[in-house]
DNA sequence: ATTCGACTATTTTATAATTACAGTCCAAAA
DNA sequence: TTTTGGACTGTAATTATAAAATAGTCGAAT
């Protein structure tokens, strides 16, 4: 693969991800990217073998977007408390903006793609690990008191994804923000009197 | 509204819970219930006006069943600690059984009846409240530390709600027991170190 | 090495014909 | 008077069929 091809293929991610997120996966033609990109249908098949590929690649594109969010925003944060708290924010804030990969991930009518449990599982790891790393740094500046990091760190996980539908869906804003504040409280102290 | 007629009604919301929890709202028919009965389609249209209704009145129903197990399995609990994990483990158990209320909760192709929406709001705040009053006597005891028992209520309902897919989907009865209780204890203890 | 027009095989959609079903009516039974 | 069910209707869902759209191929031209 020449730099030059690999360069028109970041273009064709770039333009079908628009493309894919106006119309969505199903709708979007191989005609619309290829006028998006400005080049005829079959130029397009040069450099993906199909459709799908050609999704695939922007859902790893959107993936890593993220992914680069998370840990920056992590590793900004001087407390280990606040390495908690923007790996939440952010994870909010960014999810929906990643359109393509929300709804890979999210949306149960692009389950027949091939790529897509794949994908989930990949990016469960990636949840978890990253929450994991930072239980286990708590734990070890004696500031957290997690023993099991993994499985707390999949449980963690697995309760915020209950946020995304009450978060995503109705409320205002500054509900939002007193729900997970509190859930955070709730996170951070227990609710256990000691 | 005799005697007599209510019982009939009884029966029918019985009967048309095993039907409807066998074929789904859409594809039993009034003469599925009819027959299961034992009386002429017309008959059932006696009791209630319309299908909608009937499968309104077996969702309070199950709705019922799972308030009361609820209920019973948090005052079963002597410890309040206990009566949130019971909580949280009757909520797992029988939520499933009640299959015509899950699907009415959780199954977005009903939402075009008129009346779940009601039946959703209500059930969250039947949770909420039910939740709320545990933290409160929790922290009129002196056990637990939350403030806005409100919120954190509604906290944990949130994250619970995250727990279903997981829980109900893919894994093996041993993780997901891993899973809870490592979940109860971050809700229990927090993270933080004190 | 790269592009694209012309082509094909397969899906998707649009339309019409058929069937199934929720709900009504009324006469008969209890 | 209360309860039942057979016969009926209008509408919605399903199926059958034809027409259009589209993913992917191929080979000739840059």
């Amino acid at each position: 693969m020449t730099d030059i091809k690999e360069l028109f293929r970041v273009i064709i991610i770039k333009k079908s991800s628009q493309v894919f997120n106006y119309y969505g996966y199903k709708k979007t033609t191989m005609d619309d990217i290829a006028n998006a990109v400005g080049k005829g249908k079959s130029s397009i098949y040069y450099y993906f073998n199909s459709k799908e590929e050609i999704f695939k690649a922007v859902v790893e594109y959107e993936a890593d977007i993220l992914r680069i969010e998370l840990m920056n925003s992590v590793n900004e944060a001087d407390q280990i408390i606040d390495k908690i708290r923007n790996y939440v924010l952010t994870r909010m804030r960014v999810y929906k903006k990643v359109n393509n990969f929300y709804k890979a991930v999210t949306n149960d009518m692009l389950l027949h793609l091939n790529f897509i449990d794949e994908t989930r599982a990949k990016y469960e790891m990636l949840e978890i690990n990253l929450v994991e790393d930072i239980l286990e740094e708590g734990f070890l500046m004696n500031k957290f008191v997690v023993e099991d990091s993994h499985l707390a760190a999949i449980a963690i996980v697995t309760a915020l994804r209950g946020l995304e539908l009450p978060l995503f869906n109705n409320i205002d804003e500054h509900s939002f923000e007193a729900r997970l504040d509190q859930l955070l409280n709730v996170l951070f102290m227990g609710i256990i009197k000691r």
